[in-house]
DNA sequence: ACGTTAGCTATACGGATGTATAGTAAGCGC
DNA sequence: GCGCTTACTATACATCCGTATAGCTAACGT
C-alpha cells in the first residue's frame, strides 16, 4: 500500500510535456491527444511520440495504446481507486438511504479510508461533542442492525428526522445516547437503523 | 457549492449504459467511445449515440463535442477539482516540507476541504488526546508563525523530531503544550513552526 | 388520429488519431 | 569512433471515431 513512486527524474521538455497532460486531464476530464500536445508545443506529432515513449519508460505515465487519448498518468493508476460518496443534507426528506439521488455534493477520498462506506452525513449541533462537532462529516456504512456502544445514524419514523447518536443496549432497552451530558437519552420514540458511523472529517479545525 | 443535481431519472437501459461509462472511466482512466458501448450492448452506434443524447438532456452526462471518448460524468464536472496531498510519515528524517518526495501515500479530497492544506500527516500517539487520536491524519499547511491557540506542526532542530502541538504565546514565552495533560508543556528545547493544523481525518472512529 | 419518447438498424462521410518510415542534429560517456 | 539519449521534421496510412441520413417498431398521453 505505501508503494514508493519510482519516477525517474524528467528532463525539462518531458516535465513541461507530463505537466500538461496531467493539466489536461484536471481541466477537461480527458488526457490529450498525441496532436493536441504537439499543437501546445509547437513540434511535430512524431516528436510528441518520442516524448511521451521516455516518459512511459521513466514510468511517470502509463499508455492505453492504440486507444485515443492513451496517456494516463502513472500516479493515478496505484494510488487504489477513488470513491465518491453522496454528502447528504442533515434533515432529509425521507430516509437518507433513500435520499442519495439528491445529494447536495460529493466527496472524493481514498478508498481505503471511504471503503465501508456508504454515504456522508454533514452533522448539526453539539449532541455528540467531543467526540463529533458541529459541521463534521461523517462516513456512515448503512446497516440495520448495531452493538452496544457503536455510533449509529437513527430514522424517527414518527417525524421522519434523522440523528446521530450512539447506541445503548441494555437487557430489556434499546435506546440512543448522547455524548453531551447537556442531553437526555432518547428512549421512547420509535427509531431504526440507518447504519452506523465509521470514520470522521473535521473541515475546519478550530 | 451545495449545488442540487438535477438529474432527471434514468431509464432501465440509459442507468445501464451510464453505469458502464462510469465504470470504463473507474477502470480505465478514459470513458468509451461510441463504438465500445455499442460493442458492449450489442447494439448498434446510432442507438448509443441516441441514448447518450439522452443521458446529456436528462443532465447525467456532459459532452466535449466531436472529441474522441468526449462522455464525461457530469458529477465529476461539477465537483470542483480533486486534491492530490502527500501523506508524510510520523517521522521523516529531515523537516516534512523537504520530505514530500519521499511520499506514503497519497489522500485525494475535495479541493474545499484541502485547499488550504499542503501535505498531510499520520499522527502517532494520544498527546493531543482527545482532540486528536492516535492514527488521525492532520491536513497541514505550510507556514513559519501561527498564533496563540492554534495548533500547529512543530519541528525540533536538534533530533529533527516532528510533533503536532498547541502553539502558546505568552508576553515573553512562546512554548508548545499538549492537550492531553499527562503530557508537561515544552518550552527548553528550540523549535520551529512548520506549519498549522487545518482540519482532521479519523479513519476509524471507534 | 396524432405527437412524443424510447429504442433500434444499416450505412456512410470526413476528419481525428495512433503508429510507422526515414531521416537530421546535438550532446555525453568510454 | 561508437553507441546511446534527447529532440526534432516531414510524410504517410489504416483505422478509429463522432456525426449524420433515412429509416423502423412499440408504448403512452391527449
Amino acid at each position: 500500500m505505501y508503494s514508493k513512486r519510482m519516477t525517474l527524474p524528467l528532463t525539462h521538455k518531458q516535465q513541461r510535456i507530463y505537466d500538461f497532460i496531467e493539466e489536461q486531464i484536471e481541466r477537461t476530464g480527458l488526457p490529450p491527444t498525441f496532436r493536441e500536445i504537439a499543437l501546445r508545443f509547437a513540434i511535430s506529432v512524431r516528436a510528441v511520440q518520442d516524448h511521451v515513449a521516455a516518459l512511459e519508460k521513466k514510468g511517470s505515465v502509463k499508455r492505453a495504446k492504440e486507444r485515443a487519448r492513451g496517456i494516463l498518468i502513472a500516479a493515478h493508476q496505484n494510488s487504489g481507486v477513488k470513491v465518491r460518496l453522496p454528502i447528504l443534507g442533515s434533515v432529509p426528506a425521507g430516509r437518507p438511504v433513500e435520499a442519495i439521488a439528491q445529494a447536495e455534493d460529493f466527496l472524493s477520498i481514498n478508498e481505503d479510508i471511504a471503503k465501508r462506506a456508504n454515504f456522508v452525513l454533514r452533522v448539526k449541533g453539539d449532541s455528540m461533542f467531543p467526540k463529533i462537532e458541529d459541521g463534521d462529516l461523517v462516513l456512515v456504512r448503512s446497516a440495520q442492525t448495531a452493538e452496544d456502544g457503536e455510533i449509529v445514524v437513527a430514522y424517527f419514523q414518527e417525524d421522519g428526522e434523522v440523528t446521530v447518536k450512539k447506541l445503548r443496549k441494555r437487557s430489556r432497552r434499546v435506546y440512543l445516547e448522547a455524548i453531551n451530558p447537556a442531553y437526555p437519552p432518547i428512549g421512547e420514540k420509535p427509531f431504526s437503523i440507518v447504519g452506523t458511523v465509521t470514520s470522521l472529517i473535521r473541515p475546519d479545525l478550530s
